[in-house]
DNA sequence: CGGGCGAAGATTGTATAAAGTTTCGCCTGT
DNA sequence: ACAGGCGAAACTTTATACAATCTTCGCCCG
């Protein structure tokens, strides 16, 4: 009779070891620490953390699957750099999806899921007063991911962390000024629409603060081999 | 000018060894060969394919990443038994972002889309006539992935791959009639709305083709483990 | 005769070693 | 001096061997 925990494939925060390999090098990416194109060499990786090939190749392959790292035949893994059409695509995806999510989080709203939020918010400003960038991208993404675990839909979930992990990258790469990733107020009035329950104030304010990011990015379009060079360059 | 400068990670039909087991493996659960909560061994798979252990463990994390198969800590991996919550979302995430896809499809039409579009239909109705239920579930799946390819969008495309092959074992598991799994007349309406580039008939018929689907299933709420066992006796 | 304990068997998780491929430096020939 | 090719080093890929874990079946005890 037991209640079937049920840990399901892709359990959250499996404390196993490839688990923490596959966090900690999501953690670099997202954080902007590891550059796009950066060579993520198994060896390298596996010394790091204490584990063999084995392991690092499993974690390598399941963030590709995640599409935040590539994997070339025979030469290697490298951290994924998203071609412009890839933002777009992303960008179109996410307003497709999140606006549904915070429509089904309103419905899901309770006292301690509030709570979480405002204390996300207060992070989040936090370290924006700090001025530490780093923290600012993490809690960005975070935040997103939060409402899509309120909505309580594990599919959404998983699409949106995929979507969110390839916008931390895309925001980098694409960025026109040093603004920071996604407003701290954009988010604070989200939380405010979802206390009131007010779902299409919600979607409507998901949808125009993801525009607002995607405003922000300069996404030059033919994306020439010599133009990426350049980019490589100048990074 | 080189067309396909970059391969991608995941190339969909690379020739290599992990792919062929992997969409081995996929055929058989997609075409209902192999049954929910069927183990699936890793011996047994590299006896069958010829390669060993290695390249089958790459090819069921990447199955289990794609929710067809789970991998229960040190017993095994077996052929996913979604439940209804979890049918009822991957319904509701194809009934979001179908629509969004064959209006894009409608964008991309062109004589040799058709083309292959039409000869998808004729193949479909080939297959019902001679009453092969395999193969129809196979193809009934193909066309929602065939438009998902046609409208472009590489993201939308690897979503609905998931949700198609997750779709496929939850007919299995709770269609209420050995009905056909999709029914071709509507494949053909959207057909029909896609070549007339009529982009709001398309997501209209796509919809209520979904709508239809899902009525078709008995999404009985508990799933209690002893009417599991029922499923299992009856099967 | 039923239930619990325990050892044997089987299966997965992990590490290490062998095999194949790519890349880059170096050398030779023109 | 430069272009082209040869070769070694480094890396990924694949296979195999070892360790840990779970399952199963038999046996003993109540």
């Amino acid at each position: 009779m037991a209640a079937k925990p049920r840990p399901k494939s892709d359990a959250p925060d499996a404390s196993d070891r490839v688990s923490r390999i596959r966090e900690g090098v999501t953690a670099a990416i997202l954080e902007h620490r590891l550059l796009p194109g950066t060579k993520l060499g198994e060896d390298e990786i596996g010394e790091i953390y204490g584990a063999s090939r084995t392991l690092v190749r499993t974690a390598l392959q399941q963030l590709a699957h995640e599409g935040i790292v590539n994997i070339e035949k025979n030469r290697g893994a490298f951290v994924a750099r998203p071609t412009p059409a890839d933002a777009r695509e992303v960008f179109e995806a996410r307003r497709l999806i999140e606006p549904t999510i915070v429509d089904h989080a309103c419905e899901a709203v309770s006292p301690a899921w509030l709570d979480r939020l405002q204390r996300h918010l207060a992070e989040e400003r936090e370290a924006e007063l700090r001025g530490d960038a780093r923290a600012s991208v993490r809690l960005s993404g975070e935040f997103h991911r939060l409402i899509a675990e309120m909505s309580g839909h594990s599919i959404y979930l998983g699409f949106l962390k995929e979507l969110i992990a390839r916008s931390s990258l895309i925001i980098l790469l694409y960025r026109r000024h040093d603004t920071p990733a996604c407003g701290t107020d954009h988010h604070a009035g989200i939380v405010a629409a979802i206390r009131k329950r007010d779902r299409e104030a919600a979607r409507a304010q998901m949808l125009s603060h993801l525009d607002e990011i995607e405003a922000e990015l300069f996404l030059k379009d033919p994306a020439t081999d010599e133009l990426r060079l350049a980019d490589v360059l100048g990074a």
